[in-house]
DNA sequence: CGCTAACCGAGACGGTACGTCCCGTCTTTAC
DNA sequence: GTAAAGACGGGACGTACCGTCTCGGTTAGCG
């Protein structure tokens, strides 16, 4: 976020939070919760073990850190006018972004993790929240432009989204994008005028 | 299932297994994947360490076999004739097992662990086909029936599901059963005849 | 000892002491003490590891007894009427014996476990006499003769022995045959009238 | 010797090298080479069992260096002008230090290791040749100044040293000093002018 | 522009869990 | 009734990390 350093600060600070917290990231993707070794984090990020634990208490502080880091911009949110469109882009974006982003990669981490830890938890939620606020308003917008049947806005999206995270998390074939109009009619209702 | 033991089986190998999958399963519950201690499930079952590397090969093995205990019964399906009712009362059932059982306690482990060991995928794959299964039953036997709008069953199924486990793993409020039947009108279109 | 078997002993029960006892002195010469495994002795004589111990209580009851095997005619005792050709043959018995037979292989592992263990302790101060008797007389005999300068037999034998064992123990070199009669013409004195 | 520590090394690695190497001879001498369990060395040293194997690959290792620490000043050589007297000097310290010190304690642990490790055999030979080379020394400087019959001062150590060493190994009688005199007196022949 | 304080890497330290191996005890089953 | 098979609790081994610590060396940025 802030682009420019802090006055006070040292700038071999910065260039190592960075280094490491983007290690971490990779560390997390490849080995999961369970396999993510300090030691390889440190290496990775081509630093000493210690410059780790001075700047995080623990492992959990540096994963909580490190998975902050990926908060950010949950979906640019796509221009586009069309309220039905626009929740099948967002749907499309949630497909890519749980199959191939370093997000998705550490999602079933993410998720074991926050089980335990209250920080996690607390981050989950909020990035959860946050992506679906941006379905959640579209689909309202679909209703009520009678491109939607009347379905609860928020019921909806939660069915939306469950569907992507579902095929993410609980099966091995994740949703692919091409389903995801489908499913968008599954939940909303076919499309009216006969559009598709 | 078998009531009595296997002839050329030793009556103190069933007593071990049986105990130390069950102190595995609590433990994978209170501790998660992470914390998951050998020491500590030999403790609890009242079991040597040796005798639970005797049984499986590691970690891993016994935690797959214990997760494989959870996959009896994935729904005991409710005798129910009206098949929209019958959506919502496995919907129901679904909420319940993933906020209270046992196997709901230790899906975010699995769901974790899954990601990277091939027997846990394999698991988790059969546990949640086999369980959607009924659910799509229901639902296609829904639209058949005229109690639903015209949806693809299966797709209709991943939602509703979805929902469930997305409530579950995603967020810190998981699904209530008394919001299934509106999740259910959500996805199946109000139901007909004004029977709500 | 006993070369009839006791009249109320089972058949089978002399049979396996007998294959174990062979068994444990293999294993003994080829692992070591700290090397022997009850279990590989039970797999080399072919017997279940349960009837180990059935006979004796405990790993070193049965190192014990198999040591015992080996008391047997601890010198076959060379004919021969010279008595320093006597002493230079039985030296040169000594040293094949610790070089090659049994008991020269355990010989170490023997010395280590007799410091301990009360039963191999004695067994070896048996040996150790036993065997050294016949060289205490033979040179008491040379030294009455005049073979052999006035030394005292008891510790000249030590001295002889001990060379042999010195060496078998302390080097990796073994006292060889040939190197004998030098080694009686140190402690004995040259032989008398230039016989060599 | 050195009594300052190296500029480059950690002040607490020598402490600690220090600490773990005695409580490793003191666990040697107490429980034997079988015996010898790392967890208690450690323990002993006031240590972390990882410490060890930091230092140290296994066990044996651990046991070489020990023992190499004994190898320090194998006899520190009485200032004695009588070649003979030296003789019986040597042999003297040789009985105290089979008998008493830590070295002799370990003596049994260290022949039986020594048959299977390389390292130990090696530190075995060396200890004993460095040993007995004063010796021989000794016996030829008393072969030349008459003092003895005209042996061959190799065999004639190694029969002394080897009486010793028997004794110790063999026996559960080891040589006592005062026979010293008349062991040296059997093998270089009695003192020449009636000296004793 | 030189000093000092902070940061850095390297890695030792005490712990704890892992998975392996063996011990000595025991139960079960087959002959 | 004996033996084989092998499960059991226990405990040491050697490995891999954890989080803490000590150690010098470097470097930033203030004075």
């Amino acid at each position: 976020m802030a682009m420019t350093r802090q006055p006070g600060t040292d700038r071999r600070v910065t260039r190592s939070r960075r280094a490491i917290l983007r290690a971490a990231l990779e560390e997390l993707a490849e080995a999961g919760h369970a396999g993510f070794a300090m030691d390889s984090v440190a290496h990775r990020a081509g630093v000493g073990r210690s410059t780790l634990y001075r700047h995080w208490n623990d492992r959990t502080a540096l994963l909580a850190d490190a998975l902050e880091e990926l908060n950010v911009q949950p979906a640019p949110g796509p221009e586009e006018a069309d309220p039905r469109r626009r929740v099948e882009l967002l749907l499309a974006h949630l497909c890519r972004a749980v199959a191939e982003s370093q997000v998705g990669r550490c999602l079933p981490a993410l998720v074991h993790a926050a089980e335990r830890d209250e920080d996690l938890r607390r981050f989950l939620d909020d990035y959860t929240s946050r992506r679906r606020q941006a379905l959640t308003a579209a689909v309202g917008a679909a209703v009520a432009s009678g491109d939607a049947v009347d379905v609860d806005p928020e019921l909806a999206s939660q069915a939306l989204s469950g569907a992507v995270f579902y095929r993410r998390l609980m099966t091995s074939a994740p949703m692919p994008e091409r389903e995801v109009a489908a499913l968008v009619d599954t939940v909303l209702g076919p499309p009216p005028r006969g559009r598709r």
